[in-house]
RNA sequence: GGCCCCAUGGUCUAGCGGUUAGGACGGCGCCCUCUCACGGCGUAAUCUCGGGUUCGAGUCCCGAUGGGGUCACCA
């Protein structure tokens, strides 16, 4: 049978870094056998799903250099490739299930399994606690029938283990009284990921199961519902988990995460692959510098370490010196045209620095924060901390202002000052004071092209992390 | 807290019963050099702990400890 593996992100927010890394292995491993590399948007959660976060995640794959073999962008023999559109199928797969009593109709509220959740906090199992698993057929379906709102969950075994064996672990067992009766099917008529993975996973003939630890425990769910659907299931394979410095799970609050960001930073893509193929991967005992070529030829799980690895921008940096190092002066000519010295970014610049500069060699001195990475706020300590503000103040609020940012997809002109005022009026500031607040983290200077337009031109990803720094800063200064 | 996973320098890792425990990033020092960077050389720093198994454990087993993940009508 040939390989066929899958990428299957969920479009509710940044490009992630993790996604690059799970898509590596897949793409890798896939190469490496002749098999298929696919690429399927999970947006089944559709108050969260974005159609610009599809297209920003399908951007930065393409720019880190993996392509795909089956996509919601170029078909392929088993589309569509986006489970919003293929919401039938979810249906009728769970139809079945209910039929054979595999799963059941849930009609319990929320406010009940928060009732139910709550009381059930401090003790050993937290899951649902089957109060519809019980209910006569008959009267299942006449509520349901009479228009009540239902899900669907699956009937797990109440007694026995599952077995779910790992590539990289072996067999990992679970006591199934451990084990939720998970929703497959929302009231929504959405499916959750673990019903829409399984048949998305078996009608795409998926064989191998690429995907991140955190999905371990939940794995002995999908066995069963392999089980249920009497469909044989794939090989799981469960890779570590990308580390912040403290060794929890990589997360924006302590590390740049979108791969937009490392674009805007200025990683050369193949560094940053061959970095993420050093995390848990190793080619060799001596060596750590290889192309994807070389890493495909090379890959084998077996060299597979299950710490979770660290993710250090210093030493991708050094990485990245490396192959910068090693390219030509045309090459990297073109490479820095391509990041930020090309015509378009110069476009946008022009029309914010034409007005307040008289002579052309005034053009770069003045726009150098359009061009630099992390900025150093020590010359600006006075002016950051307004006269009645305290440093843990400013700090908050921009702290705060990120957050608020985060959920920001629109980052125009408009949408920004929108959402800053509206921040502004939330915590209480002045606007004028906030925004010059926001001036300086952003830029280091006190006197900018309008803060709106310049925050538009530096873009999310950096206007985000230097909000972040210089209110990491202001809380060091105490 | 229940369950699950994991455990070699600060970090990424090599090691798959017998090694002076290797490489890389970072640190420090020296050399190269008009400066810086590159490069070269050197140096400090690791097998979490406790029991086994074995002639012999970083390597195998058990336990403890520590770290992580997960317990949603999110994925």
């Amino acid at each position: 049978m040939s390989v066929r593996v899958r990428i299957a992100p969920s479009p509710t927010g940044d490009p992630h870094v993790g996604t690059a890394y799970v898509a590596l292995f897949n793409y890798v491993f896939a190469k490496k056998h002749g098999g298929r590399f696919i690429l399927r948007i999970e947006d089944t959660d559709r108050a969260r799903s974005t159609a610009e976060s599809e297209a920003a995640i399908l951007r930065a794959l393409r720019w880190v250099g993996l392509s795909w073999d089956e996509g919601p962008d170029i078909g392929g023999p088993c589309g569509p490739y986006r489970q919003s559109e293929r919401g039938a199928m979810y249906k009728t797969e769970v139809a079945k299930l209910v039929e054979s009593g595999a799963a059941y109709r849930c009609f319990c509220t929320a406010e009940r399994l928060e009732r139910m959740r709550a009381a059930a906090k401090g003790k050993s199992f937290v899951g649902y606690d089957g109060l519809c698993r019980g209910l006569a057929r008959a009267e299942s379906e006449r509520r349901a029938a009479a228009g009540e709102a239902f899900v669907v969950r699956l009937a797990m075994p109440k007694t026995g283990q599952t077995v779910v064996a790992d590539r990289l672990r072996g067999e990992v067992r679970f006591d199934n009284t451990q084990i939720d009766d998970q929703i497959l099917l929302k009231s929504d008529g959405f499916p959750t990921y673990h019903l829409a993975n399984v048949v998305d996973d078996h009608r795409m003939g998926i064989t191998h199961v690429i995907r991140a630890e955190e999905w371990l425990t939940s794995t002995p769910k999908h066995v069963e519902l392999y089980r249920a659907f009497d469909w044989p299931a794939p090989e799981w394979i469960h890779l570590p988990l990308l580390r912040n410095a403290d060794k929890s799970k990589i997360a924006k609050r302590k590390n740049p995460v979108s791969l937009d960001y490392y674009r805007a930073a200025g990683f050369l893509p193949e560094a940053l692959l061959n970095y993420l193929g050093t995390m848990g991967w190793s080619i060799a005992g001596d060596r750590e510098k290889f192309t994807l070529a070389e890493m495909i030829e090379a890959f084998t799980f077996d060299r597979m370490s299950l710490g979770g690895p660290v993710f250090d921008l210093v030493k991708l940096a050094a990485m990245n010196a490396d192959y910068l190092r090693a390219l030509d002066d045309d090459d990297v000519v073109s490479r820095l045209r391509q990041w930020r010295l090309g015509d378009d970014y110069l476009r946008r610049l022009v029309p914010l620095v034409r007005q307040r500069v008289q002579r052309m060699d005034e053009f770069v001195p003045m726009t150098e924060y359009f061009f630099s990475g992390d900025l150093d706020y020590a010359a600006l300590a006075q002016d950051l901390v307004p006269g009645n503000r305290t440093a843990k103040d400013v700090a908050d609020c921009l702290l705060g202002l990120v957050e608020a940012l985060d959920g920001e997809r629109d980052f125009s002109p408009a949408a920004l000052e929108a959402a800053t005022r509206a921040f502004a009026e939330k915590v209480a500031w002045e606007a004028k004071e906030l925004f010059m607040v926001v001036r300086m983290a952003a830029t280091a200077r006190k006197a900018t092209p309008p803060l709106f337009e310049t925050l538009a031109v530096l873009g999310r990803d950096v206007v985000r992390r230097r909000l972040r720094l210089c209110g990491e800063y202001l809380k060091r200064l105490r």
